[in-house]
DNA sequence: CCGCATCCGATAGGATACTG
DNA sequence: CAGTATCCTATCGGATGCGG
């Protein structure tokens, strides 16, 4: 039998900068989604397509750049299209490729994980500093 | 309708750090397990117990000192059980608690989302890398 | 309106040396 | 063996101001 559960062991066709078959796989859409915003984003986008102040506001509590910064990685992914239109003010709309949506969908299992378990989690935490500040 | 896509809407039953309902749920996962190690710490405990440093060299490119900090915040969590055997010398064994066992499978989803879309983020980028480098 | 440039603080995490 | 302590760097992301 395999010594290494799946997502553990990958074929690494591309070398990634931390080498050693590091769970490949889920740490690709990690290192991509696991940020501080894009999940929150593609979630807005997952409802309609949003324009750029518009998605800026909805998110309030990230700067400017960062949400560009986040929006050019999740378009460079694929994830969402962005579209220009050249008017006078300008205006960018942002909204979620079929792969986008499918990912956002995916990730909803994790949501409803933590979900069903949040307070097992917080349980656990409670014991645990409990057991700390005893000892 | 709701305006809001469901883990983009929350309870916040307690405050996080970043207000304003900022995707709660899948947040409350990610910020556990979203960093470097701890998914692969999870996967490797999915397999079986391990001690502390066979753990450490299977992982290899993570330092002890952050292995340790992982590993502790896993147990905080109730994903991970910490057992010291009060042996010389000291022995401590690793092993992943139901509800380890339960996010580890869950996570698997995502694994199994990257595997089969790895290729269509790989040529998304490569469009997106040479449009811009044409540009 | 959209987004880039610059600056700057917070923090994750690596290297190393030491302890029970 | 299983950590802890200290130091240090790299990266993330916030604030602000300019430019198309």
């Amino acid at each position: 039998m395999d010594e290494r559960v799946s997502f553990v062991d990958c074929a690494d066709g591309e070398a990634r900068q931390w080498d050693h078959r590091a769970g490949c796989e889920v740490r690709a859409v990690l290192d991509r989604v696991g940020d501080r915003w894009s999940l929150l984003a593609l979630a807005y986008l997952a409802e309609r397509t949003h324009r750029f102040n518009e998605l800026w506001r909805k998110i309030d509590g990230v700067s400017r750049r960062v949400m560009t910064v986040t929006l050019r990685q999740l378009e460079r992914d694929g994830l969402v299209r962005r579209t220009v239109h050249p008017t006078v003010p300008p205006r960018v709309d942002y909204e979620l490729t079929p792969l986008g949506a499918s990912l956002h969908r995916t990730v909803q299992v994790l949501s409803s994980w933590s979900d069903r378990h949040e307070a097992e989690l917080a349980a656990a935490r409670a014991t645990y500093d409990a057991s700390v500040g005893a000892a």
